[in-house]
DNA sequence: CTGTATCCTTAGGGATACTG
DNA sequence: CAGTATCCCTAAGGATACAG
């Protein structure tokens, strides 16, 4: 991803950034599923592999939408957290999972899930205002 | 795209139904350039190849987010006309201007474009709710 | 005009082993 | 725990020529 860049209209601009099939992903596991670790993102039900997720890490931070962050001494490990352009995803996210939910039979069994994100849209729209 | 279905998360099957990165310049290009033929698709700024778009425009009829018409004897061609399914995505792709606007340089440029997007945010929308 | 067909190259991705 | 490294392979994509 992130090829260059082929032109200069918004829609292409975004799909530079993460038009691909696992990058929002691991957005989601950020937003809704408050994963913050390497090990956590790599357990989810879609599998990803060891070198995607570290490309797609990496590729996030490098385009300043999550941060990577050495925890201290005695806490071990790494940490990824949202910036606000990583943030200023939420509200695409869920227009993702309201177009899935009316459009999919899947989606549309998990009302619980749905749910979730309609309240959280308030409250995640509310944090990325806050910032 | 659409590899069989990775998982039953609603974000998970928006990406496999739309997550690359030549989808959703066909759908932007009969949301807001209204383009209806396969030779207007084909001379967008992203210069896709023809190969790539008969692709594009065959899987979104397979998933029902466009419709392709032949035309009546006099009129010559096909006419690719959205779905309901596809303006779904309206709000998506409104998202994701607004999202670049704010965080890309040469969109912001663009004052004109994400103005229109704005304007269009509502009568796109209520298009869709019309239906 | 609306595509197919072909060729060829590259990028994406799965599996697995391994390291600081 | 947080990744690298490798291998190997398939799918995606560009170019171009051709067809109904």
């Amino acid at each position: 991803m992130a090829a260059s860049r082929r032109s200069d209209c918004p829609i292409s601009f975004a799909l530079d950034a993460f038009g691909d099939r696992w990058t929002l992903l691991v957005i989601r596991d950020l937003l809704f599923k408050h994963k913050h670790r390497y090990s956590e993102f790599l357990v989810s039900e879609e599998r990803m592999a060891t070198n995607i997720l570290a490309d797609r890490l990496r590729k996030l931070e490098d385009a300043g939408m999550i941060t990577r962050t050495k925890a201290a001494r005695n806490a071990g490990g790494v940490t990824y957290e949202l910036t606000e352009k990583g943030l200023d995803l939420a509200p695409l996210l869920v227009e993702m999972i309201l177009w899935s939910a009316k459009h999919d039979a899947a989606t549309a069994a998990e009302p619980e899930f749905v749910a979730t994100a309609l309240q959280d849209k308030q409250a995640l729209l509310a944090a990325v205002t806050r910032l």
